[in-house]
DNA sequence: TCTGGGGTCCTAGGACCC
DNA sequence: TCTGGGGTCCTAGGACCC
């Protein structure tokens, strides 16, 4: 009984619904007059600096990309409309969608902002015996009924599977693999539509004659091993046959968060870009306190105008949550990073992993208060803080003044 | 054409401990 | 005396995804 993807209960049933260009839908349905009526639409950054996030399906006709340069995309397209992207729209619309499916799946998996897996392995009964192609006809009318946002659906009994099907049900569509048609079914694709293939691994596959999932299929595992490693060479044998054994696992936990900028002309000045790194350090501890965590690792980006990108981090013993405790140690990770080099700076980040559940604020503290980057103190005035925001909005309070400190 | 912002995972080397 | 092996944590960088 060593059949991949064949459980006790028989194959898996897992669908993946992704929503069509959703930047481009969202934009729409938040502006039905404006951008809702623009056939080619692109969603990105307007600055000089910018890419797109999101083309309509009659742009991409023009060659436009996700990921390409906003200037380029002009070019290809030059009647083409560029609105900014619709942050908080669309992070409300993925709740809605979210929402809609945990109604429908006993198992959600947030993938992205506009990608869910879902595991319906058990429910057959429950659906009467509806077979997957039809569930997941079901799952997209619901979720357009229910949010206005078109999605579409690949399924099978394995999350590769499921992702690469996708591909073939898009726009508002759905395409179901049926078990054991895997292997059949993925030796269709070039090694490019595989998720985890990029740009770096697909030349190293190239170079040794593979370029579609049918070629990687007809050599023996032990040269992909030779080739491409023991890892990454049992992976691909597996994927290219449509095995994978991971599953859809609704209890995800964030590992970090963080926030970068790319400034409109590269900064050189020290002191602008200590105050960036304010900024963002205080983006970045709220979003943490939001989430009651605390960070043990902070880490600082940089991007020099060169695109040369590099980053400095530093792991404390105790987890820390308030924005000048985070500043306090990115400012240090900021003078490493510049004093490495010293150039002219394009990007700047800070960011936090490490992540540990916030304590009671009250608790715990009694030792080393002194020695610490952070006392019980700061924390109460962090929390008191966020709540004036909360209930006034961000400008309440501005950060500079507890962070003005003389002590560090 | 000139490269966003938010993430995850992997690798490799060094420190440190037993 | 003159040098083992394994585990874990940390750091930096890179590949990849949407």
């Amino acid at each position: 009984m060593s059949k991949v993807g064949i459980s006790s209960q028989g194959p898996r049933r897992i669908l993946l619904a992704d929503c069509d260009m959703f930047f481009v839908q969202v934009a729409r349905l938040e502006d039905p007059e404006g951008a809702g009526r623009e056939p080619l639409l692109l969603v990105g950054g307007r600055s000089n600096r910018g890419v797109i996030t999101s083309a309509s399906y009659a742009a991409r006709e023009y060659g436009v990309r996700s990921g390409m340069p906003t200037s380029r995309a002009r070019q290809l397209c030059p009647e083409a409309v560029v609105v900014p992207v619709p942050r908080g729209a669309c992070v409300e619309r993925s709740r809605a969608i979210r929402a809609v499916l945990e109604d429908l799946s006993p198992v959600v998996q947030a993938a992205s902002i506009d990608e869910f897996y879902l595991d319906l392995t058990g429910t057959e009964r429950l659906f009467k015996g509806e077979d997957l192609a039809a569930t997941a006809d079901r799952i997209r009318m619901t979720v357009h009924d229910r949010t206005g946002v078109a999605v579409s659906l690949g399924g099978g009994a394995q999350r590769v599977v499921a992702k690469v099907a996708t591909r073939l049900a898009k726009p508002n569509g759905v395409h179901v693999v049926p078990p054991g048609g895997e292997a059949a079914f993925m030796s269709r694709f070039p090694l490019a539509a595989l998720p985890g293939i990029g740009p770096a691994f697909l030349e190293r596959l190239a170079a040794k004659g593979l370029r579609t999932a049918a070629d990687a299929a007809a050599v023996e595992g032990e040269w992909l091993a030779r080739w491409f490693g023991p890892r990454r060479g049992a992976w691909l044998w597996e994927r290219v046959r449509g095995i994978d054994a991971s599953e859809v696992d609704a209890r995800e936990r964030r590992k970090s968060i963080s926030s970068e900028r790319t400034f409109f002309a590269d900064i050189d000045d020290d002191e602008e870009l200590e105050r960036r790194l304010l900024e963002l350090s205080c983006s970045v501890g709220s979003q943490l306190r939001g989430k009651e965590l605390r960070a043990r690792t902070i880490t600082v980006k940089i991007r020099d105008y060169d695109f040369r990108t590099r980053q400095a981090g530093g792991t404390q013993p105790d987890g820390i949550e308030t924005d000048r405790a985070i500043f306090a140690v990115a400012l240090s990770l900021l003078h490493t990073l510049r004093h490495r080099r010293n150039a002219g700076v394009r990007l700047l980040g800070v960011g936090v992993s490490n992540l540990v559940q916030q304590a009671p604020v009250t608790q715990g503290d009694l030792f080393g208060e002194q020695a610490t980057l952070e006392t019980a103190r700061d924390r109460t005035i962090a929390r008191a803080v966020d709540r004036i925001r909360n209930r006034y909005g961000r400008e309440a309070l501005r950060p500079a003044r507890v962070l003005d400190r003389p002590e560090e």
